[in-house]
RNA sequence: GAUUCCGUAGCUCAGCUGGUAGAGCACAACACUUUUAAUGUUGGGGUCCUGAGUUCGAACCUCAGCGGGAUCACCA
């Protein structure tokens, strides 16, 4: 069921129907082979001017049997010749069309009908030719034929770009329209070449990380997204059910639990890259769904496993960005190591300056309370000091920082310290502000970790509904002897924001979770001619904005009568005869 | 979930104190052989998000709803 297209919808489904007419298939199924991407040429086309020919015109040999494919994006039609602009995944080349070139013949159709009339922009399209460069110096492509691979149906929304003389780009009439760029993100991809950009580097950074871990002989691996218990993070899950089995099945909220279970299988080091599920509220920094890295190693600990963060973040700006400095808003992020590190005690003090690593529940309220944290009744020691640490002190790390031993509290799988009481072997990187992982070493205590899981179930039990649930398989799985383990988590999303400079999750996400657009049921042809009505009567009812038969159902027959003799006239359809009263009355009585 | 801003042509946006809708690009027609936001002339294109209310009259005011953005809350 379509919507009413609009004037230039119906002129390009037109133009389709003219091309086959032509002779001309829309969207041929063979194969089209370029030659080269229009990055290719723009690098390899030589500065210098050669040795000119005859008809005063450049000529390199390597560059005279070229094919490009793409998008056509702008066309400047002059009379018998023309400049157009497509478009591929490398970027733009400029094209130039001669009338006597492209029909040496007599029969002109091809580039007064085809190219001029019929072609629009994008339609996607290849074209034969070599390469020149123009007066103004711009590297060009000389057609000598083109061919049609995809007719397009819908006109693209028209982004101008300016290059000024000092090389900035002034962009005019962007598409920025954000619901629209993520609901289609495809025609978001098609007129803002930096979004493809933007995830191409996404890609990267995922690949840096695989090919750093697996030189160190790490296993990727997969396991569950739908999980009969979910565990291994704090947080609400999707619910399904499985019809066979006739069992609830939860997505995943983490993987961590099932990584761990591979460990004490014999591997030394694992990791996955998850999509996990939380049913949580949306943020810029919150999607429903996003996706982690996990990372086990045997026989390490955290401290060990910074090194590894810090190592592998550094590389992945260097493959980003050629250098380890990224700018992100106003900021200008340094990723070279070493990394600054404090504990969270010492960053309290450093951002505070109160010390708080002696005190008492009582005193850290109290202290709370004088540095205009927001607290309650319920938070414990753990959470107070991460309360604290949250106000104060994240959001003034910029640069990338350590902060390490949190509380016993806040953290039910990481070992207790080695040596400070009440405190875990935990570290997250902070940077931008924003925590980018989190990592500790794993505890492989199984009576502490029972003990652990006990004092969440008591957390679940008094309301707090992210507390975690008891796993008792992985349990099991403990009690045979995970090694001494190192762990780590990064968000792949919020790690792309900050290497990309995007403000939003939506925007390195292709498609960001939005709520449905509600699709009114548009009538089709067969739904109108149903109730009787003619066919050459649809197009003017539905310009009277009748598009759904329910809509149709409760309009008054007289009045309905006269506006569509009214719009008949309108719509200058001279040879459709105006219906009938009876017959209006006829169609709503069905 | 709360607060707030926004929704007008295919796109980007104007639209005064309420008086029947405007521009640029895109589209159509004509002209044009090195243009590049090509140019010139002419023309077509609208459910002003939806629904109700106030009013002689609503794109504009009021209320409700839908969708989106931002901030906050929640969220390891």
């Amino acid at each position: 069921m379509q919507p009413l297209l609009s004037e230039q919808e119906i002129l390009r489904r037109q133009k389709r129907e003219q091309l086959i007419g032509l002779g001309i298939e829309p969207y041929p199924a063979a194969l089209y082979n370029f030659t080269h991407t229009a990055k290719q040429i723009k690098d390899s086309f030589p500065e210098e001017k050669p040795q000119e020919t005859e008809n005063g015109e450049e000529n390199f040999d390597e560059f005279k049997e070229i094919s490009l494919a793409g998008r056509l994006m702008t066309h400047r039609v002059q009379g018998s010749a023309a400049f157009a602009e497509i478009e591929d995944s490398t970027g733009r080349m400029q094209l130039y069309f001669r009338r006597d070139e492209i029909c040496p013949d007599e029969d002109k159709t091809m580039y007064n009908t085809v190219f001029k009339k019929l072609l629009d922009i994008g339609d996607i399209i290849g074209v034969k030719g070599y390469i020149f460069r123009t007066n103004v110096g711009e590297i060009t492509l000389r057609a000598t034929e083109f061919t049609i691979l995809t007719k397009s149906l819908h006109p693209l929304p028209i982004v101008k770009r300016v290059e000024n003389e000092d090389g900035t780009v002034k962009t005019y009439d962007a598409f920025t329209d954000s619901e629209q760029r993520y609901r289609q993100r495809y025609l978001d991809m098609i007129v803002n070449p930096e979004v493809r950009d933007v995830f191409k580097k996404r890609s990267q950074l995922m690949g840096v990380m695989r090919e750093y871990l697996n030189d160190k002989d790490y296993l990727e691996v997969e396991t569950p997204i739908l999980q009969p218990i979910y565990g291994g993070a704090a947080a609400r899950p999707f619910k399904t059910h499985h019809n066979t089995l006739d069992m609830p099945l939860y997505l995943r909220i983490a993987n961590e639990l099932y990584l761990k279970r591979l460990i004490v299988g014999g591997y030394d080091g694992v990791y996955e890259f998850a999509k996990d599920f939380r049913n949580e509220g949306m943020s810029r920094f919150h999607n429903p769904e996003f996706t982690q890295i996990e990372l086990y190693v045997a026989y390490k600990d955290y401290e060990w496993m910074m090194n590894l963060v810090e190592e592998m973040v550094e590389k992945i700006a260097l493959k980003l960005h050629n250098s380890t400095e990224v700018k992100v808003g106003e900021n200008t992020i340094n990723f070279a190591r070493p990394w600054k590190r404090y504990t969270m005690y010492e960053a309290i003090e450093h951002f505070t300056g109160v010390d708080i690593s002696e005190m008492n529940e009582e005193e850290m309220r109290k202290t709370a309370l004088q540095l205009n944290v927001p607290i309650d009744d319920t938070m414990g020691r753990g959470k107070l000091i991460d309360e604290i640490f949250g106000e104060h002190c994240e959001p003034k790390l910029i640069q990338p920082t350590f902060i390490t031993d949190y509380p016993v509290e806040m953290s039910p799988l990481a070992k207790k310290h080695r040596t400070k009481e009440g405190l875990v072997e935990r570290f997250e990187a902070v940077c931008n502000g924003k925590e980018i992982c989190n990592a500790f070493s794993e505890l492989n205590d199984p009576i502490d970790q029972r003990q652990r899981f006990e004092e969440q179930l008591e957390l679940g039990k008094r309301g707090d509904d992210e507390a975690m649930v008891l796993d008792e398989d992985f349990l099991n799985a403990l009690e045979y002897g995970m090694p001494p383990t190192a762990g780590l988590g990064i968000g792949i999303d919020r790690l792309s924001m900050i290497m990309t400079n995007q403000n939003s999750i939506q925007d390195v996400l292709f498609f960001p979770q939005m709520r449905p657009k509600a699709q009114p049921k548009y009538a089709s042809q067969s739904d109108y001619t149903d109730l009787g009505i003619r066919t050459e009567l649809i197009p003017i009812i539905q310009k009277l904005g009748f598009l759904t038969i329910e809509d149709l159902k409760e309009a008054i027959p007289s009045k309905l009568f006269n506006d569509m003799c009214g719009m008949r006239k309108k719509m200058k359809l001279k040879e459709v005869k105006n219906p009938t009263k009876e017959e209006v009355e006829g169609w709503l009585k069905k």
